[in-house]
RNA sequence: GCCCCAGUAGCUCAGGGGAUAGAGCAUCGGCCUCCGGAGCCGGGAGCGCAGGUUCGAAUCCUGCCUGGGGCACCA
């Protein structure tokens, strides 16, 4: 069956073809989705398909060529089509007239013929650091895919909220808590006759806490005494005792300064930095109400949901939503999370770019939160799951001496390397050492968040630093170096005072081509969008800048003696050069100006 | 034990029930009077196994094999 879809919404090239040919399935008594036109399978044959006929067929009873032929002689308007043909068992073979394509080109605007969604009030929850560590390099898929999806919801009309949900309200801060009492008992933190007036500084930098962190964690494991007074001081900071909200928010607030730098570094923005304590007002009502309610029951000692239904033939264990000794933890925050979205922020559709090995956890939570009411059903609750960065061993990525590379490091190595390549190849001579590290920087990054962008968001992938560097090949360097190429010819045009004109009707297989790849562009920002999935617009990047490379090849401009022609491949460039530029933004990655 | 995900070219990965399964790297062979050769053109090479559904399966279903991951008081 061919999936329903509403092209009426785009003015895109294969959407105009496919109202074209719904129209003709229409008069047919047949049901317009199957006028569907996709690019063709078969560019030798045809620029586009339609192979609607073959299921519409099924469904009627009826023969395929024939439906097809009717459909074909039910088109009124064949002045887009320089052929039309039936081919095999019914497909319909469609190629479109070089006028038809260039005056579809020059009428390009900004959205290059994508167009509005029905605007969802979409969260997309992303990033997930704790406060108090560094980002690592397990941070990085989710930073990378979720702010590319919000970038592409946003682009596609839908009302995006970026938030940051920090690991801001669990045990790690009590034992950090209990570290600090020890190394620091005169801090006014931990006198409990005290509550306020706490100096504005805080106590500790970042650095000391992520070296306190993991001595406070270790010591939790093997010393009971410090671990109880960690869940103690956790429970009174949840409580709300002064001195500990006070120490926590320095924590909170250094650690997040911390970590926006490397956001920053990687363009990546959230509007909200919530996290798990931001939602602390909530807990205590909803876990009221859902006991009064009668959802919430007591199992060993500890007060569950069952989220099991008849309906499932696999086990799903029941949802924990207060521990046993009635501290609440990840589940509870993570529902009450819920609830504060939907009912403070409005959400219709909350994504979560987290891990996919959290999948169970989020199957129960979203259980919880439609069984209880606290997602409405027409809610849309979904786990976009991100697969791990592996190394060399096709395992998670670590250092030589088997400890976490912090994601700061990860871009450094990425970087260094990009600097590399650029001397090796001799490039940016003629720049000085400050524009050169800003190349490397924007090069760099651009093969980082490449190399992870063109593999599907949930599959593991093995990170390859002189893979992803290279300037040969489907990386992020060669997208750019096609990029200031575009930009390149334009500063020479430009400066001859050569201006962009009409496009006019391609002469040649590989400007003809690349207007077509033009074209594309709408289908692969949706089909992005549907399954939040960047890939799909990263390996589109690279096509278009493979495109341009053949037209490039092909098409000669400031040699160009038909004046016409010329502005015409001028415009072309331009067209491309924005397109394009809009793309690598989806993708949250920068062009430089020269490289 | 149960559940989830994956297995596609020598390597790293795409792939939307449709025709002849695509890229990049590597490899072999071509192309520099030319806007930036970081390029362009071409060759060889592949869907884990066995069934099933379908006019049509890498794609959907079942079983098996292999690998990774997850299975309530950590997040």
């Amino acid at each position: 069956m061919l999936a329903p879809r509403r092209f009426e919404e785009t003015m895109s090239l294969a959407a105009n073809l496919s109202a074209i040919f719904g129209d003709a399935f229409a008069t047919q008594g047949l049901d317009r989705s199957f006028g569907l036109v996709v690019v063709s399978a078969r560019p030798d044959l045809a620029q586009f398909q339609c192979n609607g006929a073959m299921p519409a067929a099924k469904r009627a009873g009826r023969n395929p060529r024939d439906v097809a032929e009717g459909v074909l002689d039910a088109i009124t308007d064949e002045s887009p089509f320089a052929e039309l043909s039936l081919a095999g068992p019914g497909f319909i073979n469609i190629t479109l007239t070089e006028e038809y394509l260039a005056s579809y080109i020059d009428g390009l605007d900004s959205r290059y013929g994508a167009g509005l969604q029905e605007a969802k009030k979409t969260i997309v929850d992303y990033g997930g650091p704790n406060v108090a560590k560094e980002l690592h390099v397990g941070h990085l898929r989710t930073a990378i895919i979720g702010e590319s999806v919000k970038r592409v919801l946003r682009f596609l009309g839908h009302d995006v909220v970026g938030d940051v949900h920090l690991g801001d309200w669990g045990m790690p801060y009590g034992q950090l808590i209990a570290e600090l009492e020890d190394r620091f008992p005169d801090l006014p933190y931990f006198d409990e006759e005290q509550t306020d007036g706490y100096p504005e500084t805080s106590p500790v930098a970042i650095e000391d806490l992520q070296v306190m962190y993991p001595e406070a964690a270790l010591r939790a494991k093997n010393d009971e005494e410090f671990a109880a007074r960690a869940r103690a001081a956790v429970v009174e900071l949840q409580a709300g005792r002064p001195g500990y909200r006070a120490l926590w928010q320095h924590m909170r607030d250094v650690s997040i300064a911390a970590m926006k730098k490397v956001y920053d570094r990687l363009n990546v923005h959230f509007d909200l930095w919530y996290g798990e304590s931001t939602i602390n007002h909530r807990l205590q009502p909803m876990v009221k109400r859902l006991v009064d309610d009668g959802y919430a029951y007591e199992s060993d000692g500890a007060l569950v949901i069952e989220v099991m239904t008849d309906e499932d033939t696999k086990e799903i264990p029941p949802f924990l939503l207060l521990k046993s000794d009635g501290a609440s933890l990840y589940t509870t925050w993570d529902l009450a999370t819920i609830e504060d979205r939907v009912e403070d922020l409005g959400a219709e559709v909350i994504l979560y770019f987290v891990d996919v090995r959290q999948g169970l956890h989020f199957e129960q939570v979203y259980r919880a939160a439609y069984k209880t009411g606290i997602a409405p059903e027409e809610v849309v609750l979904e786990h976009a799951g991100n697969g791990t960065v592996n190394g060399p061993d096709a395992k998670p990525f670590r250092t030589r001496d088997g400890g976490l590379l912090t994601l700061r490091e990860l871009i450094d190595m990425v970087v260094a390397r990009a600097g590399e390549r650029i001397e090796e190849n001799a490039l940016a001579t003629e720049f000085g050492a400050e524009e050169k590290a800003q190349i490397a920087e924007i090069v760099g990054l651009a093969a980082l968040k490449y190399g992870d962008l063109q593999n599907h968001r949930s599959s593991n992938y093995i990170f390859d630093v002189d893979r992803f560097t290279s300037f040969d090949g489907k990386t992020g360097p060669y997208l750019l170096y096609g990029a200031v190429r575009m930009k390149s010819i334009l500063r020479e045009t430009g400066s001859r005072g050569l201006a962009a004109g009409p496009i006019l009707a391609p002469d040649r297989e590989q400007e003809r081509n690349l207007m077509l790849q033009l074209a594309r562009f709408p289908e692969v920002v949706e089909r992005t969008a549907e399954h939040r999935a960047p890939n799909h617009i990263a390996e589109y990047a690279y096509e278009l800048v493979a495109e341009f490379s053949r037209f490039y090849e092909a098409c000669h401009i400031l040699k160009e003696e038909d004046a016409a022609r010329q502005a015409s491949w001028i415009g072309l460039v331009e067209r491309t050069l924005a397109e394009l530029t809009t793309v690598l933004d989806l993708l949250g990655i920068d062009v430089p100006e020269r490289m």
